[in-house]
DNA sequence: TTGATAATTCCAAATTATGGATTAATATTG
DNA sequence: CAATATTAATCCATAATTTGGAATTATCAA
């Protein structure tokens, strides 16, 4: 395989798929094919895109930073050959509208999003905060922000980042209830519990190495992370909080970081869009924008 | 031409030429191919990039806005590509994961590797421990220590060291049975027992000269080693124990080896990691500080 | 244990790229 | 003004590369 660009372009679509064969199908191409590009970047590279088995497929850390890198070289290869078709379209001018959660979205895409208006004048944005997944609202939005997961196949989504999960306390809390060794004496200690607006039920805190844990006796309940953040911060409790939240109280020592270890799988953050039908210029330039904008976000703060 | 890339190289070189012959011997291609990729070029982007004669060759305005953006293309893929040729001339370092045996890691792997952490600032490690084989969590690993056999041929495989299991009881319980005085001897006798995780069944004694023996009523159950050995100190039974964890008990006196001449073969401990694709420096210092490590532990303090 | 499916390897066939020979065009020179 | 020299473009046989069917191996599920 000499063609580098061809390579990335099925690295790329392997990515996204959840094994070889089914990245074969989407590119009309065979599974020999796509094996053979995947060796190669990797002898290219020098290092493993993928964990694999003939059963599984999984994608390395190495291989989710070069499919960052690719699609951006891969979008830029594809925007220098579109030239002439771009004058052609309609510029890009409408309304866009977001769906996206209350507080990540406030914190972070509200900024960015309002600075992306400045530089697009005929873009116009209607933005829904909600932590709430109400397929009706969705279904008349053009693009989603969301953290978690999908089993919605009607979009296309992109993993642009990930949120860490750290259980925290104040200083004075763990001098007065002894720093906590191992999972289980976190439940003998006062903790919060924050409310699954979906649900109406508890969000469990989760391990790496140990059960879920669901909070049955909280010091107090909240629905809303900031809130529950605001608390944690009184030193009412412990609480597993998502890093955008508590990262920058903890470089400032008003938190602590207790069993890092033991901190579970980060979660995705997903842009995702409708799949319906071709993308509208204005609705693809704000995805591109997202994507781009939360690829680049580090959330979390720490010196790990 | 089907490569996009090559041909933005080719149209970067003859940019900085004054002509296609020029090009073509700073290439070192034919200038026929010269051709062929500029013109492939052109019909791609639907514009000149060259008025020509056969004795005149001028880029176009066109042509010149294209130079640009093509450079900054080709740079960023050449960056992408030259990523290992830097880690390689550099140290290790990064990200392995490694999954490990409960007991047997923490007891002489964690140290070591602690230890080895302090050598290598560079290095990051991700240790998982458990006793069961799960698939899917091993191959997202980068190196697995286990003991026992292999039926997976996809993995480089190192025996490191083995394991010699001894029958055991306290003093005080050959007092009350007797000492056994074949192997016969030890099923009337009170003895405990060791769930394997991965099927869920109770593991068989094994002997150089004695069938198996499941254990099908014993006086203690469990699935973690610790316990039973626990379990064995406190006199309840009669057991059979890898010697890394009886060894030192033997040698004080708190138990005592039965039936010496009957311990099975020894099992193997093995390193190993998976075999596809090439394998990131990282991980093949810390592969091979395994190796070494666990080569010169002595888990048998015994004088045999 | 069997059946189904995915990843990989091998290899013959299909596709694509390559450069020598040729042609066409045009500036320079005698 | 014609001869010469030089280069781009075209044609095409050959070389090189890519492709996917068939076979192999591995794994999971029933």
């Amino acid at each position: 395989m000499k063609n580098q660009l061809e390579m990335l372009r099925i690295f790329k679509v392997v990515a996204e798929s959840s094994n070889f064969k089914e990245a074969s199908v989407r590119l009309g191409i065979s599974p020999q094919s796509v094996t053979r590009a995947i060796k190669e970047l990797e002898d290219l590279l020098g290092e493993p895109l993928f964990y694999r088995s003939t059963r599984n497929t999984t994608i390395t850390e190495f291989g989710k930073k070069m499919v960052l890198k690719s699609e951006g070289v891969i979008e830029q290869v594809d925007a220098l050959f579109e030239i002439q078709k771009r004058s052609n379209l309609q510029a890009a001018e409408g309304l866009v509208k977001i769906t996206m959660p209350n507080t990540f979205g406030q914190q972070y895409l509200l900024p960015a999003l309002t600075g992306f208006l400045k530089d697009h004048p005929g873009i116009q944005l209607d933005l829904r905060f909600s932590n709430l997944i109400d397929n009706v609202v969705a279904d008349q939005m053009d693009i989603g922000v969301r953290v978690g997961f999908f089993s919605n196949n009607r979009n296309v989504a992109r993993r642009v980042n990930e949120l860490k999960f750290y259980i925290v306390g104040t200083p004075e809390l763990v001098a007065r209830t002894g720093r906590p060794q191992q999972v289980n004496d976190l439940f003998q200690m006062p903790y919060t519990g924050l409310i699954d607006q979906n649900t109406g039920r508890m969000w469990p805190w989760t391990f790496a190495n140990a059960p879920d844990f669901f909070p049955t006796s909280p010091k107090f309940t909240t629905d809303d992370p900031e809130a529950e953040l605001a608390a944690v911060l009184t030193g009412i409790g412990y609480s597993q909080l998502a890093d955008f939240l508590c990262a920058k109280y903890i470089d400032n020592g008003k938190l602590v970081s207790i069993l890092p270890e033991q901190s579970p799988a980060p979660w995705g953050i997903y842009v995702y869009r409708p799949q319906r039908g071709p993308v509208a210029e204005r609705v693809r330039v704000v995805f591109d924008f997202l994507v781009q904008t939360l690829a680049e976000i580090k959330l979390d703060k720490l010196s790990v």
